[in-house]
DNA sequence: CCGCATCCATGTCGATACTG
DNA sequence: CAGTATCGACATGGATGCGG
């Protein structure tokens, strides 16, 4: 729904509907790729296009580029082109995009928990097929 | 993306992928009106079926039935059954729901925070304009 | 190397009408 | 009341090829 997403927000905030904090909030990093992309410039560092490329190699091109250009108006990270030759471009957070970390660390915290405890589940229901 | 989403972490779950906790995470809450379903029946307590759809003009019976039964099925939100006539349905949060409740609130900060200071940044350029 | 443009299959969503 | 069924418009995302 990302791109949905966006545009649903965009339209409520013109028109005046500040009511939607935590869908304005979703929308910066619910997109293909992004929360990935920003959990990785947040932890590790500057990426170049290609690195990003080989880190997501499920992620076309055209996918990529959107995630990247989207996030970059969002003011959550930044490009800086080295006109060298071939082109090389860089990627990083910004200091807006460090400050979503924490909610992505939480929620990275919240996901490993809960499949721990499904987990568990399915070895409960294992035993339970044992002893039956 | 958000059904795309849901498939994905699904498939990758199956496939043994447990690299994607932060998606999976994700994938709860990002749906159509999820995240605002589930912080009013965190908030509020319960709802039925028509009360959700007064608070929530926009949605069709479609997609809040589509939306409610795909949080029910991930143990965030229970639906009870009464067979009264006419039928009456109610919704509310499950614990593990529960426990989604400080994310979607620390979101909710994070929106009014930057919501605040891009307001504040349109009356520099208002200032700013008035000053020429 | 880092993209953008185009085409096309698939998916998603709204509107409307209908049911137990 | 609380949904389900169906249809059709529209959007999304993959594949491919081109361009600075």
């Amino acid at each position: 729904m990302t791109d949905y997403l966006r545009k649903e927000v965009k339209n409520k905030l013109i028109n005046g509907d500040y009511s939607c904090a935590k869908e304005f909030t979703l929308s910066m990093f619910s997109g293909k790729w992004k929360i990935v992309i920003l959990y990785h410039l947040g932890i590790d560092g500057i990426y170049r296009f290609g690195e990003l490329k080989r880190l997501l190699p499920q992620a076309s091109n055209k996918m990529l580029t959107k995630q990247l250009r989207e996030m970059e108006a969002d003011g959550i990270i930044s490009r800086t082109i080295y006109p060298e030759i071939p082109v090389r471009v860089d990627y990083s957070i910004t200091d807006l995009g460090q400050s979503l970390i924490p909610i992505i660390v939480a929620m990275y915290e919240w996901g490993e928990e809960r499949l721990k405890s499904m987990k568990q589940d399915v070895k409960f229901s294992i035993n339970e097929e044992a002893i039956k």
